[in-house]
RNA sequence: GGCUAGGUAGCUCAUCCGGUUAGAGCGCCGCCCUCAUAAAGCGGAGGUAGUCGGUUCGAUUCCGACCCUAGCCA
């Protein structure tokens, strides 16, 4: 059989701080595309890491008296610690000051400039001295720089290099046309279209290096460092060249405009092949509030991960996750949920079966399951709708528990139990193995009791009070 | 301010082109059962579909204005 090739990356996280439970929805769902593509057999790459170059992460350093090398280092072990609480399978985790990147960098560089697509050209913007960085309309109030509001603002002109964005505006226009996998979820798409009717102009893509010293070098002008775009964007081949191109960028719904426009011009500059789909989620509020370190209310991954375990923070967020619209999370929301679908619906069935089939050895039976592929789950997944796909896996634990209800198995002994173990335990292997790019822990130790001589049943999900 | 997306039961969402009493899951209340984690099963309460106008025989569904939420404004 042929086995598919296949690729899945997720935004790579700024430095300056370490990332939060915001960030978590968009690596789990990566590691669900990736878990559920090994499975079926294909060639799966599964790519995170951080973005660490630019005035933000040395300014957050200098802030603590590192030189910015350092104080990244740190950062990104933290951040990969973050993500290993979720049980993530990546493959790589990249990080911009890799040196391969550095060299992918460079190169992508010379090729867009052979082609013709960079010249030099005067950019102003506003700059704030103490912050030492240019503002932009978001980060300025009231005239004055966010941080700094007794400072005033400089209008600074400076020669940078720019990227010819707008000479690729009719063909984005017309691969996003004819493309409607493209750009997901079909609202996002609609959105980039209508954006793109407005025009593109020409973009800086580098910064003079006195401005902003920690970043890449520009190829033959060493006075200028690459900023941010093209210089992050990049690592989606720097991490996995062989895998290119990508199937799936996954990203939060701020970063989609230089997803789906940007980007697939520099690759059409450099002559890359194109990403097949971009796929933008949205944001992830806290108990109702936005996550904000102004508003102090950060909390980090491995926070919930220890009160609640994995594979309930995994099965919230696929669930209620911000797949399409932004989503809220909290401890009273994780705790219903967990309680309904993970205690009371599929721990509660493990317990049943367990115990009608406890110190039985079927092993027999579990060869006969576990196939764990089924075309329903396929097309949601294929759609991106995983919500649903886990709404499909518990519709099918809701007729086991009705199959038990109706034909009462612990009336029954010997060959008439039998009977409806033969059908049980298979069934609960099968849903297990459904489960697994999911819940992996939990179908692991579903499969682990009811491999051999069943185990007693001791709660999967503790009903939580 | 401009552009874009969204506002449907307490919560999360469904309602294809306008048309019978707007649905589901969770939560809540009641009943019932016990193989199971006081779980499963059955029943019930709960919505003037953001607001105001317009088009129409008829609008949650079309049009306009306004309000609220979110993202972007390079």
């Amino acid at each position: 059989m042929e086995k598919n090739r296949f690729y899945v990356t997720t935004a790579i996280d700024y430095t300056n701080d370490v990332i939060h439970i915001g960030h978590a929805y968009q690596k789990v769902v990566a590691d669900v595309l990736a878990r559920y593509h090994r499975r079926a057999g294909d060639k799966t790459f599964f790519l995170t890491g951080t973005d660490e170059h630019g005035s933000t992460s040395e300014q957050s350093a200098k802030k603590v008296g590192k030189e910015p090398k350092d104080f990244v280092d740190e950062i990104a072990a933290e951040d990969k610690r973050q993500l290993d609480s979720l049980n993530l399978s990546y493959d790589r985790f990249i990080r911009t000051t890799d040196p391969d990147h550095i060299k992918t960098v460079e190169e992508f560089y010379r090729k867009v400039e052979r082609n013709g697509d960079i010249y030099k050209g005067e950019y102003s913007g506003l700059y704030c001295v103490s912050c030492e960085s240019y503002k932009t309309e978001s980060e300025i109030v009231d005239g004055h720089c966010a941080v700094h509001s007794t400072k005033e603002l400089e209008k600074v002109t400076e020669e940078n290099y720019f990227f010819k964005w707008e000479k690729y505006a009719p063909f984005l226009k017309k691969h996003i046309k004819e493309n409607p996998q493209f750009i997901q979820p079909e609202g996002r798409r609609r959105e980039i279209i209508s954006f793109l009717e407005q025009g593109l102009e020409d973009i800086t893509i580098s910064r003079q290096k006195e401005k902003v010293s920690w970043g890449i070098p520009v190829p033959g002008d060493h006075s200028q460092v690459i900023y941010v775009w093209f210089d992050a964007l990049i690592n989606y081949i720097s991490g996995a060249p062989d895998f290119w191109p990508a199937d799936v960028h996954i990203l939060g719904k701020d970063n989609l405009r230089w997803h789906a426009l940007l980007w697939p011009a520099m690759l059409k500059s450099a002559g890359y092949e194109l990403p097949k789909t971009i796929y933008a989620h949205g944001f992830l509020s806290l108990a109702g509030n936005k996550i904000s370190k102004t508003l102090g209310n950060v909390i980090r991954p491995t926070e919930l991960v220890e009160k609640f375990g994995v594979d309930p923070i995994r099965y919230y967020l696929i669930k209620f996750g911000p797949q399409r619209e932004d989503a809220d999370i909290s401890d009273e929301k994780i705790k219903e949920t967990y309680n309904a679908d993970l205690a009371n619906g599929l721990g509660n069935l493990v317990s049943r079966v367990a115990k009608l089939a406890e110190g039985r050895n079927l092993d027999s039976l579990d060869k006969l399951a576990s196939t764990g592929s089924s075309n329903d789950l396929r097309v949601f997944i294929e759609k991106f709708h995983f919500d649903e796909a886990l709404g499909y896996i518990w519709k099918g634990l809701k007729q086991l528990d009705a199959y038990i209800n109706m034909n009462k198995p612990w009336e029954e002994k010997g060959e008439a139990l039998d009977k409806h173990l033969i059908f049980l335990v298979p069934q609960l292997l099968e849903h297990a193995a459904l489960l697994e790019p999911f819940l992996p822990e939990t179908a692991e130790r579903i499969r682990k009791q009811f491999t051999g001589r069943i185990k007693p049943a001791t709660p999967l999900f503790p009903r939580l009070g």
